[in-house]
DNA sequence: GTCTATATAATGATAGAC
DNA sequence: GTCTATCATTATATAGAC
């Protein structure tokens, strides 16, 4: 394994902090190169295109952890439906770090550089969605219930990574993703 | 009945429809006289405080129209528990506008103006927070479960405000709407 | 109360030395 | 690859005429 990430990965786990604290707008560059130890000059060597290009590529790097840390758990045909599911909240409760950061695509999708990203977000998010229904009529669900249950999972979790904030509770994501897996021990 | 509002509401009336579009740092002035029809200068006649003070102002009011169009019913004594949910989840539905618009309050929660305002929001949210608990409870809920109940309904809310963006499907939060309300009538 | 014009500051971005 | 210095643009905010 790599004793070093190489420079720009290093980059980019410190920039990406700052994007999801601030938002798209909020971020500044001053902001960012502080994040980082270098000088505003320097981000552009690494990021030609400015924030733009970071946004950019830190969002198809969270895209891809998320899709590993979470989603991906949902196509483990091995495991039961109930044990995948269940690894999946682990895994997204991992990716924001049990509440205490933000997702970093739902960020960008309510920033102004949705306009541009919109479409990969939209089309990731619909996949996403389409594989956590599969396992719900895996389950024995019918169609329509299944996706009300996917529907109501995607809501919960993104939910209370907000409603954590406007309570300024931050064991209040914890709280719902306890009460998710409790739901699934039902279930199974 | 005011045939026509105040010059000042009316103008906040427009305002709030860019900060709830492009959040608060995404807000410019330029984007805000122009909403407004006024110049910019114009519009620093009317909130000499700028920006900050057209957010303030705006979050005091979303703050009072979501208490009286969606939380206020939650303590109408005079109806079922049940009647009551119902009626909260209609009124929320219409404050965000069938999930067209977003809630100004979580737009200022996300964004820098959070520093000011984070308290305010934090407590009328717990206070909102202990209203939907009382419910349940009357409901026979016990105290623990009825906070967890309290917690999904709030967690799906503005959860499927925010997946509808993830998703691109201005749909989406409605169906939430009527997942919740079909829950309750299972409970009454 | 609204406008044009302008001031001031911050931001995104580049040039060029080292 | 990083820096200092600088530029161009945008943003917030104010002055003063009408």
């Amino acid at each position: 394994m790599a004793k070093t990430l190489n420079v720009r990965d290093a980059l980019l786990e410190q920039l990406v902090v700052v994007f999801r604290e601030r938002g798209y707008e909020g971020a500044t560059l001053v902001q960012l190169a502080a994040a980082t130890g270098l000088g505003k000059a320097s981000l552009y060597h690494h990021f030609p295109g400015g924030k733009a290009e970071m946004a950019a590529v830190l969002l198809r790097k969270s895209v891809a952890e998320l899709q590993q840390r979470a989603f991906a758990h949902l196509n483990k045909m091995k495991r039961s439906p109930v044990e995948r599911l269940d690894a999946f909240i682990d895994g997204f409760s991992d990716y924001v770090a049990q509440g205490a950061s933000h997702c970093l695509v739902a960020v960008i999708a309510q920033g102004s550089a949705a306009d541009v990203h919109g479409d990969l977000i939209n089309n990731q998010f619909a996949d996403w969605r389409s594989s956590l229904i599969r396992v719900y009529e895996e389950l024995g669900e019918k169609r329509k219930r299944a996706r009300r249950s996917a529907d109501q999972l995607l809501d919960e979790l993104y939910g209370a990574l907000l409603t954590a904030k406007l309570l300024g509770d931050p064991n209040h994501f914890m709280r719902c993703v306890k009460r998710l897996k409790r739901a699934l021990g039902a279930l199974g």
